[in-house]
DNA sequence: ATGAAAGCGCTAACAG
DNA sequence: CTGTTAGCGCTTTCAT
């Protein structure tokens, strides 16, 4: 809270640039000196003031991130793995969210700005809404990134998972399990991830000359509980591939609370793999998304860009996996695609 | 990114101090100056250099908070408690984490101390390891409290939820249902909550002149499911009373992996109230922890003592609630205490 | 109610 | 290799 960069230099004899240099690693100083700085600083327990540093250098080694909300696990471990490259690259990462409201996530982007963030990455709550937002910051200059979800349009480079490829994965399978009736409970389409996994189902059923039943359900247990009681009472369906987990927990509750047996009356595979997918009543098949993966390559993508060094128009997509448990009924029709 | 407050003032032909006071709604400016001065800067769209003011100003309005591991949602649901707080009162909170290392949660203590947060509230994964580091912040100025765990001696102040009176609780309820040979998988016990809870379960059994089981088990999925095989391989239950709902979740999978009815032939009761320990093969009666008054607590009680008027050695304890589902066999015996 | 001066702690850009 | 000179953009203090 007190010793600053004057203190140790006056104390070592030597000019603050000299302790700046030693302390930042920086080329221009003697190994003697910069041993010497670097004992002393530890022992008084130096800590340069971060606010000073930025506002010197006209920019913070830190990423912004704003998430949707705090309630998924999804989220964070992209962070982490945002995290984990930036570190390695001296960068921090400056975590906000906004508890789902548009309205918040503008205040958080500008505050970000505020902070001089090197960039900032987003999975907004909002993408369409709050496009011209975006388009404000890069006006401004700065760098800004989005990740999960997209607009109507992308105007930012981004990083993704491969949805369609992923819903496509999901229905094969169900296909290939000898199901006919399947079923669709779809995402909130204001979300490019759930109009894209929509967009999956529709065209592998297509590729089987089977007919799409699709039922949308928004996101959450809540939704895919209400959802699934509306499908079953408008159509008898064999299986149903559930565009996220929570909603698939929601559907698989209401199947079990209709007395269906699943998989044996109707089968479900969700999507994004969440933590308890594997210890719900039925172990839930679903969509792996490769979490870490795309927060990996979201913090490269980020780090090029702010290096100048990347196309500022670059989509990346990552590939899904897919995990077999009992909620698919594969273990019951003996095959394994 | 780029317009100062300079800037505003001579687009307006006013003095800069004007027109930082005007947009922090500081007294010394009249109304008419202060209408114009906000309307201009909204028009430009101007952002405070939040650097430069917290460089000026000597402190930031930030909370910083360092949480354990991003994997759990008890972490994530307290600081959400801590934000609606800080927000009310204008502080912002940096949320870092230690993804469970003690080094590198030395590390981030002192990076927030290098952004010079107005206060340091930790959950620390080495309460006791880490006590020195604490002990040093402290001895610098730093306000800092500690939450969920702390250690041996409380050397700060803190918030935590009634660990003893929830496992008591628990157990009590256990007993009430008539089960006698009731086991504790015990959590970790360098973590003062774990602590607690044995100790709460151990006074209840003694009160009614039964026998403590203890197993010791650690935290996690894994080692819930390691702890209860070790327990049915040793002792003959009824019912156990299990320090963390994650453990519980890996417990419940052991004993119904060993040919097990949970609860007919072994009841289970959890601690936290996680979200899945709702849907998990079994519903898991728990104890329920207020996460979001623990976090609501924790802001009042740091900005008290940020403010100067709060005794810097208060320790708040919040009492849990009690969640009774299935695993506990309640609706078998007939009886909700 | 407003402004001028000074400086927060650091780093960039030049000197030497 | 080391030091000097200027600020970064804001707020504090003290005038007016």
């Amino acid at each position: 809270m007190k010793v600053t960069l004057d203190e140790i230099a006056q104390a070592l004899n030597v000019s603050a640039m000299t302790v700046s240099r030693a302390l930042r690693g920086a080329s221009g100083v003697s190994a003697e000196t910069s041993a010497r700085v670097r004992e002393y600083a530890r022992k008084v327990n130096y800590r340069p003031n971060l606010a000073a540093r930025a506002l010197a250098a006209k920019r913070a080694s830190v990423l912004g991130a704003i998430i949707p909300n705090l309630r998924h696990s999804f989220w964070l471990e992209m962070v982490m793995g945002v995290e984990q490259v930036a570190h390695e690259s001296g960068y921090h990462v400056f975590l906000s969210h906004s508890a789902d409201d548009p309205v918040v996530e503008r205040e958080e982007m500008w505050t970000l700005v505020g902070r001089r963030v090197a960039a900032v990455l987003i999975a907004s709550c909002d993408p369409d809404g709050n496009a011209d937002t975006i388009r404000d910051l890069v006006d401004e200059g700065v760098h800004v990134l989005m990740f999960d979800r997209h607009g109507r349009d992308p105007i930012v480079p981004g990083v993704y998972a491969d949805d369609v490829g992923g819903a496509a994965r999901a229905t094969e399978h169900l296909v290939s399990l000898g199901y006919r009736r399947i079923a669709h409970l779809a995402g909130d389409l204001k979300f490019s991830p759930a109009r894209a996994r929509l967009s999956g189902y529709q065209q592998k059923l297509a590729e089987y000359g089977l007919d799409p039943i699709v039922q949308e359900a928004g996101f959450g247990e809540e939704n895919g509980y209400l959802g699934m009681q509306a499908l079953l009472r408008r159509a008898r369906v064999d299986a149903v591939f559930v565009s996220h987990d929570p909603s698939a927990i929601g559907a698989l509750q209401a199947a079990l609370n209709s007395g269906l047996r699943v998989p044996e009356d109707v089968a479900l595979v969700g999507f994004g793999n969440m933590d308890c997918a594997a210890h719900v009543a039925v172990p839930l098949t679903t969509v792996d998304q490769p979490r870490t993966d795309l927060g990996h390559a979201l913090a490269r993508l980020a780090l090029r860009i702010i290096a100048g060094d990347a196309d500022p128009s670059t989509t990346v997509v990552l590939p899904t996996g897919f995990v077999v448990r009992k909620s698919c009924g594969a273990h019951l029709r003996g095959r394994t695609p």
